[in-house]
DNA sequence: AACATACCATACGGTATGGTATGGTTTTGT
DNA sequence: ACAAAACCATACCATACCGTATGGTATGTT
């Protein structure tokens, strides 16, 4: 424990976010974020915590706004580089991104938490929408019509986000492998 | 307010575990169910439940003790019965089973409380496992081999169990083409 | 030196929860 | 009818949490 942050120095508003994600990835959900666990973690006190948030809700409101803005920006840093390439290598991009562990506990943890908090439901609606209005066009390139390239991207993101609750049954080849022949499978043009 | 079980009378084991599934599938998950919401629901004291439970984890053990009973049972009597007709029909019941609603509310309740709870964690898996195993023969029917059977019953899975996290994003049919498309895409040989 | 600002510690109040102790009521067996 | 068992209500305690009040320290500024 005792994160980072310069030990003995102060912290900031970003630290407490940063540790209130840390908690939501290796607990059970935003119920984890508890303010006296918060400091323990950050060996500080409530005086700190208040200092820097209004109050918890406050705390709440800036984890949402922190990760949509976090999301956003991955998306576009690992698609729109190759937004104008090779479509399969927007979708490698896409896969990397997804299957990058941190990204994918806390998302995890968010979507879950989507179900009993309509700002969270929505920034993780927003979200998606973004990627899925970035799998259209890839879509479309490889030569699937409006109609097809929806079903095809709707399907791709279901994909991606049972990824992790399906990791127990058995696999056919490595994950590299699965990764192609789904590809070649729900992607490609018949 | 005020559950069945014959309002002035007593209550049974049976009746918390019921309230308890309810307020798991309309609430925030496991962390919804407190002995005092319990008792509410049932409108009795927690001298009632303190009769019928030793503490909270035997109650929590319990419900996951019902879950998977009742889940292996609605598998059998969903799927075994058409076992050994039309392969199709097979997956009509599947998905008929899959779409029910409540058993999807608890289902996800249930897929997230197994993070942060290696019992459940197990039951789930178990479940899993046990329709995984019904879809294998039935894809075979359908002319897969064993490789692409696993591949696509995999999948299939997935798209079942992310269903519900994309249902903001445009859907192109309705419900029932959309599945349609799904079996023939996922499922049928090319 | 005097003050202001930013930051943190400690102690406390209020509430919701899990849990216990004890006794009362209803049902059941004989 | 009567006792035993099953079932439940009430009062109470301990803990964990959010939030506040208040005082303290460090680093500037004038």
């Amino acid at each position: 424990m005792a994160e980072q942050a310069s030990a003995g120095g102060r912290r900031s508003r970003e630290d407490f976010l940063q540790a209130a994600f840390a908690l939501m990835a290796d607990g059970r959900g935003v119920e984890a974020i508890s303010i006296d666990a918060l400091c323990r973690r950050l060996a500080v006190s409530k005086g700190s915590f208040y200092w820097h948030f209004k109050n918890r809700e406050a705390l709440v409101e800036a984890l949402i706004e922190s990760w949509a803005g976090h999301y956003q920006q991955s998306i576009h840093a690992a698609l729109e580089a190759e937004a104008e390439g090779e479509p399969r290598r927007v979708l490698e991009a896409l896969v990397g991104f997804w299957l990058d562990s941190d990204i994918s506990a806390i998302d995890r943890a968010m979507r879950h938490w989507a179900y009993s908090d309509e700002r969270v439901l929505r920034a993780v609606q927003q979200a998606d929408g973004l990627l899925f209005e970035f799998l259209l066009p890839v879509l479309k390139k490889l030569g699937h019509g409006a109609k097809e390239a929806r079903r095809r991207a709707r399907l791709l993101m279901a994909v991606g986000i049972a990824e992790p609750e399906v990791t127990h049954l058995p696999k056919v080849g490595s994950d590299r492998q699965e990764v192609r022949w789904v590809m070649e499978h729900i992607v490609a043009a018949k």
